[in-house]
DNA sequence: TTTTGAGTTGTTCGA
DNA sequence: GTCGAACAACTCAAA
């Protein structure tokens, strides 16, 4: 007699077992069919980048490995795929973690509505997020739109997050053995391996997550306020990839710093997680957070247009030391410092005056940690027309920024190496530096580094005076 | 309804 | 070299 699941697990962004409420109220009631669906379909231009992919597939076999091989995989319509499932296996229990994404959400609300109305019974949770963007309003019942107010006043002020669930004891799972799609069918490498060299800077799934949580405790809390700011300083945690897939809960790495004790390390450390939550409660109340200006106003910002000078942005080659040195710092590892974020968001921005939505796509594209929420609210706060934004005249000077974070000029010189050899007062600014100085340091500009591709002075200037005139 | 205080991350200029 | 003010008023949150 053929054995019977009871419920089907739908994993999205949770592939983890530990604090994955979805998955161990499952468990509770039996034998488990796990699954993950590649859904290309319902996301349209939000389908996930190609560096996510990459991180994705690799995170697919870690789970796989802690599921004993059991996790079965599909492409498609996850509708359909839910659908033929439960009646091929007469599973009438579906469970999955919900997510936040506008598209999402539609297709998670059709799914259910359609589920219930066969009969099935349909149980979603929340295990992404610290507080439901629903419930996390002023009091007049409408969303915050800054950020003080709706951490401190909005989270900090309700209910405690959920105290992380242990993994389930009780795992007993059957896999669809009529499926022989595998991971490696769902085409998430690309076909030129550029991912080899990314991949080996990571270790990647549950395990690694939670170990490198405990090292950043360890290692990088204790001066994180400060030292958050030098990119070449181990200070941060660098769990975003990790977070965004699900490998680990918020809450698990919020208890597990909450429980050290209070200090200013802990708090900053903790309002960043808050800033994720601010980022989907912004995305949850403004479903075109990605595509349009939260404020109305910038519709008419006259952006440039040149595609010869978003390449260059691209590939780091700007002529801007520490702006080269982030964009390259994306294109090797798939990560990028959230200093040098900032700054190479506010050049694409106020120096080339380029649309923020290239920065964001290209972003989204080549990160491990790509995150809708995360992503798009990021660019319109240092584009200045998102919620609670730098305001206009907060314009980031590359050349001091460079000097004043990265004063040894490690990281520059790490991802910039062809300025290696100049010394660190023409480090960030070498079209100043002397004929004599630049040949001592084997750099010839326009030859072998570029000459910057704007006047950082008259380019702030110009857009200082677009913006104003908004 | 009105009022009041506050608002992630910066730079430049001039005293 | 250091420091405060200006940038420019505006919107938001909460009492």
């Amino acid at each position: 007699m053929q054995v019977k699941a009871v419920s089907i697990h739908w994993f999205r962004q949770d592939l983890r077992l530990e604090d994955n409420e979805a998955l161990s109220t499952a468990c509770e009631q039996g034998l488990v069919l796990p699954i993950y669906i590649l859904d290309d379909v319902n996301a349209g231009i939000f389908k996930i980048g190609g560096a996510s992919r990459v991180w994705l597939h690799h995170s697919l076999q870690s789970l796989n490995k802690s599921l004993n091989g059991k996790l079965s995989v599909y492409i498609g319509n996850p509708l359909d795929i839910l659908f033929e499932l439960s009646q091929k296996y007469s599973i009438s229990n579906i469970y999955w973690n919900r997510c936040y994404e506008p598209w999402q959400i539609k297709r998670d609300t059709k799914i259910k509505k359609t589920l219930i109305e066969h009969g099935m019974s349909v149980n979603t949770y929340n295990s992404l997020l610290l507080w439901e963007p629903w419930e996390v309003l002023k009091s007049d019942g409408t969303p915050y739109k800054v950020f003080t107010p709706f951490y401190r006043n909005g989270c900090l002020n309700s209910k405690t997050p959920r105290f992380p669930l242990s993994i389930p004891t009780n795992l007993s799972l059957m896999n669809d053995t009529e499926n022989h799609l595998t991971i490696d069918n769902l085409n998430l490498l690309p076909h030129t391996p550029w991912d080899k060299e990314l991949v080996k800077q990571y270790k990647i799934g549950e395990e690694c997550a939670k170990l490198k949580l405990e090292d950043f405790i360890y290692k990088g809390l204790n001066s994180y306020k400060d030292g958050r700011n030098y990119p070449e300083k181990p200070n941060i945690s660098r769990l975003s990839p990790h977070l965004h897939f699900g490998e680990i809960s918020p809450n698990t790495i919020w208890h597990s710093v909450r429980k050290i004790g209070n200090n200013d390390n802990i708090d900053t450390f903790c309002s960043e997680l808050g800033w994720r939550e601010f980022s989907y409660n912004l995305l949850y109340h403004n479903p075109d957070l990605p595509t349009v200006n939260f404020q109305a106003k910038f519709d008419k910002f006259p952006w440039s247009i040149d595609k010869q000078i978003l390449s260059k942005w691209h590939k780091g080659q700007t002529g801007i030391p520490i702006v080269d040195a982030g964009m390259r710092e994306l294109w090797q590892t798939g990560f990028m410092h959230n200093r040098v974020r900032m700054i190479v968001g506010s050049f694409l921005i106020k120096n080339l005056m380029l649309d923020w939505r290239e920065g964001e796509r290209w972003f989204f594209n080549c990160l491990f940690d790509a995150d809708l929420a995360s992503n798009s609210a990021s660019w319109q706060w240092i584009a200045g027309c998102g919620a609670d934004a730098a305001p206009y005249y907060r314009i980031f000077n590359p050349v001091l920024q460079g000097q004043k974070f990265d004063n040894n000029g490690n990281y520059t010189r790490h991802y910039v190496p062809e300025l290696a050899l100049l010394p660190d007062k023409y480090l960030f600014n070498p079209w100043e530096a002397s004929e004599e100085a630049l040949k001592a340091a084997n750099v010839k500009l326009g030859d072998n580094y570029p000459n910057p591709i704007v006047n950082l002075k008259l380019s702030r200037d110009k857009a200082l005076a677009a913006f104003k005139s908004l």
